[in-house]
DNA sequence: ATAGGGTTAG
């Protein structure tokens, strides 16, 4: 039977790959001594347990190459060429080979001081290992695991425990165990038997990690039970304790609860520290408190505390879940200016930032200089640089990362699966979807499509109308046993809009109903996007299903198709509408209606909504001036918006030029490449037909994206001639 | 692994 040792030192905890081993640290350097088994399961032995002894029966020393080959130096920092990895992989390999017979120690070979060759099936081997922290350390895992799973009895508990720890547990055995449980029940049961046991009464470490379980369970009730048994029993709580607290309140969405027992640490004596601080910016950031979050940081920068990268990391994600991106970049900056290197989380957290804000040329930097500094991407690097490319629609780079994932042979997660579905349905790339969906379908890994595969896959069908393709995948989706949800939904709806199915939109809408969904403002921006494409005919079966989503919508739909309502009355129930729906639809809604409006050729309505949505800063700075140039902006501005836009700007030069004002050499109008989801041709090319039925000498700029371009003395003749009465057309 | 904070999706 083959037994190879493998013994050596490496000089980096790093360089040990931390899934499969632990470490025994010996002041600077690792020594392990491998057992590799022919059943190709790795034990080793800390040699420190280990007497250095020579058995005559011992196992082969072996390391993978050529017998006269001297064994790899021990305390060098790189073991003569060969890395753990390959040493491990090479012992591995070779294990069912013959070894060579049993020889005494070569001269010249370097053996480890403080080893021990035993044969691995010997009993002294398994009571070394018994004795091993290692495996008691294993011993104790099992032990959690037993105590998560059995019931939530004190006899249970107690039989569970006694069973491996007998009467004499020590402290540091009820904090391995207590620290790996997950059940909160079966978790107090235990601590009370270590309180029984032990006989420190007021260990505050024991209820620390107890605590621990409850946030782990989100257990907010638990955890504070626990912590008023401390008080109340004259347990002394330390940082630790209000630490874990608050960020258990923070995972069970209490953030208030954070605040209240933040707020009471001073009480107990108990000064907030760097971890405290940095849990507490994170809970008020949640709770929508950046003021007091911001506070909190400048509080602890004053203090002059030195800030590790977690918690700028922290005060990152808090700029950046408020859209404040320019203070999550400042935030870095600081970082680095006081001399904290980022890592990878303050790296992911910032990536993720400058996808949300659509900045993907600083998505590029920042990632460049996480490689420039070696920092190793991981999943979450990938999906914050796929979401980044595809929100922003740059399918060069998105691709060219969905490469480089596969060229690293990285183990895709269904998440990641889902984010390169999600990437593809921004982009439109319904090829590489269903290239990816059959990857993911046959990988190794065992991902199973879940609703968020399936949701993505008919977003893909349903910006461009398939229906059949869309229905297939819903089919598909059903036989896996997925229920609809309003994702998958909301985008069958857009599909039957898309191609003018209205009775499947009111099937589909019916069916949401039954399945007791109730519809969201999003899905209701969907409807009215539905409806700004239906054929006039059908337009009131669609705004049926809108009244019967949200009667104040459906309403205001009705008001606005029927021309027989002033315009004054309709502007008012407009802003009482606008003023009540979420911040994130306000946009699209507008944008719908206008088209709504420029569909059915009522302008003056779509100016009515236009100059509403400015006033409540729905659209922002459409109209700008300087000196050299007046600009029209209408980037993220829908067709039918993006018109109303130049026909109200129009007239303001227009007015201009008759109050005998000059114009600027320049004149320009932004429309942005324009590449909407559900819109094959971008804005930019639909406004440019536009501007060619009006007559507008606007020319595209050969040098800047998205901008068509005048000059002044080509502008006057024509907006003069559409000033005249005879020319009167919109 | 051996009491506390941070990152992956409409």
């Amino acid at each position: 039977m083959a037994s190879i040792h493998v013994s050596f030192t490496c000089s980096s905890p790093a360089a040990v790959p931390s899934a499969s081993f632990s470490s025994h640290q010996d002041r600077h350097h690792h020594t392990f001594l491998f057992t590799s088994f022919p059943s190709s399961q790795i034990l080793y032995i800390p040699f420190s347990l280990s007497p250095w002894r020579k058995k005559s029966k011992t196992a082969l020393i072996h390391d993978g190459r050529p017998a006269h080959v001297p064994f790899p130096p021990l305390r060098g920092p790189h073991p003569a060429g060969v890395s753990l990895q390959d040493a491990v992989a090479q012992a591995s390999a070779d294990s069912p080979a013959e070894p060579q017979a049993p020889q005494e120690q070569r001269p010249g070979a370097t053996v480890p001081k403080n080893s021990i060759w035993v044969n691995p099936n010997s009993p002294r081997a398994s009571r070394l290992q018994q004795q091993s922290s290692e495996s008691r350390y294993a011993r104790l895992g099992q032990l959690s695991g037993s105590l998560d799973a059995c019931g939530p009895s004190e006899a249970d508990v107690t039989e569970a425990l006694a069973a491996v720890l007998r009467d004499k547990p020590s402290e540091q055995d009820a904090v391995v165990v207590l620290n790996n449980m997950e059940n909160p029940e079966t978790a107090l049961l235990a601590l009370r038997w270590f309180q029984e046991k032990i006989r420190i009464k007021k260990d505050v470490i024991l209820y620390n990690v107890t605590l621990k379980v409850m946030r782990k369970s989100r257990n907010w009730d638990g955890a504070e039970f626990l912590l008023k048994e401390m008080l109340e029993r004259g347990v002394g709580p330390d940082n630790v304790t209000f630490s874990t607290v608050i960020s258990c309140a923070r995972v069970c969405n209490l953030p208030e609860k954070a605040v209240q027992w933040f707020e009471r640490m001073q009480e107990f004596g108990c000064k907030p520290d760097d971890v405290t601080y940095s849990a507490m910016i994170d809970a008020y950031g949640r709770s929508g408190n950046v003021d007091m979050a911001m506070k909190l940081y400048d509080q602890a920068r004053a203090e002059k505390r030195n800030l590790d990268p977690v918690t700028f990391s922290t005060v990152i994600k808090v700029y950046s879940s408020s859209n404040n991106f320019d203070g999550a970049l400042n935030v870095y900056e600081e970082m680095k200016a006081l001399g904290v290197k980022p890592n990878l989380i303050t790296y992911n957290t910032l990536l993720d930032a400058m996808g949300r804000a659509s900045r993907p040329w600083q998505v590029k930097t920042i990632y460049r200089e996480m490689e420039t500094n070696g920092v190793l991407p991981n999943r979450a690097t990938y999906a914050a640089l796929l979401r980044a490319y595809g929100k922003a629609r740059y399918p060069e780079d998105a691709l060219r990362i969905y490469r480089e994932m596969k060229e690293k042979v990285m183990e895709l997660t269904v998440v990641l699966y889902n984010t390169l579905l999600a990437m593809c349905a921004d982009l439109g790339l319904a090829d590489e979807a269903v290239e990816i969906f059959e990857e993911m379908k046959k990988s190794p890994e065992g991902c199973k499509p879940d609703s968020w595969t399936f949701s993505s896959l008919i977003t893909i069908y349903s910006c461009s109308g398939q229906v059949s393709e869309a229905e297939g995948i819903l089919d598909e989706m059903l036989a896996a046993g997925f229920e609809p949800n309003i994702f998958v939904l909301t985008s069958l709806i857009q599909c039957y809009g898309k191609a003018k199915q209205v009775d499947n939109v009111e099937r589909t809408f019916d069916r949401m109903l039954e399945l007791g969904i109730t519809p969201d403002d999003r899905f209701c921006g969907c409807l009215l996007n539905v409806l700004s494409q239906t054929p006039k005919e059908e337009v009131e079966k669609v705004i049926g299903c809108i009244s019967r989503a949200n009667e104040t919508l459906g309403s205001l739909a009705k008001q606005l198709i029927d021309e027989k309502v002033a315009d004054e009355i309709f502007k008012v129930k407009a802003e009482e509408l606008f003023k009540n729906i979420s911040k994130e639809v306000k946009k699209a809604y507008c944008n719908c209606l206008i088209d709504l409006c420029v569909n059915l050729n009522m302008m003056e309505r779509a100016c009515v909504l236009l100059d509403m949505a400015l006033k409540l800063e729905i659209y922002s700075a459409l109209q700008s001036k300087s000196s050299s140039q007046w600009s029209l902006h209408v980037r993220s501005l829908s067709l039918g918006a993006a018109l109303t836009a130049l026909h109200v700007w129009m007239k303001d030069l227009s007015r201009a030029l008759e109050n005998g004002e000059d114009l600027p050499p320049l004149l320009g109008i932004n429309t942005g490449h324009g590449k909407h989801r559900y819109s094959e041709k971008g804005l930019a090319t639909v406004f440019e037909s536009h501007l060619r039925e009006l007559n507008a000498p606007f020319h595209e700029a050969p040098d800047k994206v998205g901008w068509f371009l005048t000059t002044k003395v080509a502008a006057k003749p024509w907006l003069e001639s559409r000033s005249s009465p005879n020319m009167a057309a919109a």
